[in-house]
DNA sequence: AGGTCTTTTCAGGAAAATTTGAACAAACTG
DNA sequence: CAGTTTGTTCAAATTTTCCTGAAAAGACCT
């Protein structure tokens, strides 16, 4: 049976008494995926689900998180697509729900593999192909230039040795083996 | 001896014909720290420099990426704070020169020191506190709450269980030593 | 000290992003 | 099929971030 003062506080402000340490973690995690190159809403709404030990709708969502119902779509479609909430559906009911994906470990290697992974290749590429407009450019060249070219192209290959280490080491989190940041460290070391 | 198009390039633009390639390893740089959170001129004046043989001035700076003397005042200035770029001077000279930090690995290595490590720890510190507040609203509460509550409880502690081996993981990076991703897996193994 | 060169700071403006309310579309009900 | 509920898209408004040019501060020389 609730205390007087408890019922007291549900009256007032109408929110239940776990909804400050709801809030809290949400904003917590919604810090670290805005850090991470996320809304932060995303972080925030995938927390509510998290905790929440049934699935909820868009309307709760926006309610809990004083958010509107675009900006809950938004978001909520974004984890969606990221494997981060599932929709699913009940009986009798016309609304979609949603539930958080439990395993973070799981979506943790979601995003390593198709973000992480493409922008590393993608730098990797473009290391790549200013080392072949240098190598075009070298033969025109004076010789006062030529130390210039010698230190950019050993820069360069360093770089892009550097990508492809970190390639690596993606590719061994993403499958869940063993990493060794020294192959981070060797991939610059003087050849 | 420069051919004549070589030359002839050079009366044209007045841009050595490395710039090209420069530019667009700077870009790259540019793109990967941008989406790793810092200003994006950052990765560019540092890339610039790492490929220089010679420390630069802020004036070649600005000339070389077209920017203004605050802009790259600015996020040099943040560069040197992060030590990826270090101020050095010449005799006679009164203008300060700037070269890149050349160890890569070594600024990898404080950034996830100084900046995810005291990410991962205050998210941490939230998840704790929002347990503390559930703990005090567990007495008030009627029966009804008691499911969601205890629900919430776990999924919390698997939220910080996370956050620690994260930063164990990251500690462990930091101290260049082997790291196992399958500790994040069995942190939020059911128990 | 006065003058010149260089760096730093700052207020205002430009660009980018986020957020919203409303219009639109789709799905369901009776 | 008309009406209602739910979901999605979009342009405008707001907020935030970034960039610039000008002014201030600092360093050095004569």
């Amino acid at each position: 049976m609730p205390t007087a003062a408890a019922k007291q506080q549900e009256a007032n402000d109408s929110e239940p008494l776990w909804r400050e340490a709801e809030l809290r973690a949400a904003d917590a995690m919604g810090r670290l995926m805005e850090f991470w190159g996320f809304r932060r809403h995303m972080g925030r709404l995938w927390t509510i689900l998290y905790l929440s030990p049934e699935p909820m709708t868009t309307a709760e969502l926006s309610e809990t998180l004083q958010l509107s119902t675009s900006a809950v779509n938004l978001s909520l479609g974004e984890l969606v697509r990221w494997g981060a909430v599932r929709k699913t559906w009940r009986p009798g009911e016309r609304k979609d729900f949603y539930q958080a994906e439990s395993s973070v470990w799981k979506l943790l290697r979601r995003v390593y593999e198709r973000r992480e992974l493409n922008l590393i290749r993608e730098a990797r590429e473009a290391f790549g192909e200013a080392q072949r407009h240098l190598d075009e450019a070298q033969g025109k060249l004076g010789a006062e230039d030529r130390r210039r070219i010698d230190h950019m192209r050993k820069r360069l290959s360093r770089l892009t040795a550097l990508s492809r280490a970190g390639e690596r080491l993606v590719r061994l989190l993403v499958a869940g083996r063993m990493i060794n940041p020294a192959d981070l460290q060797s991939a610059e070391a003087e050849d």
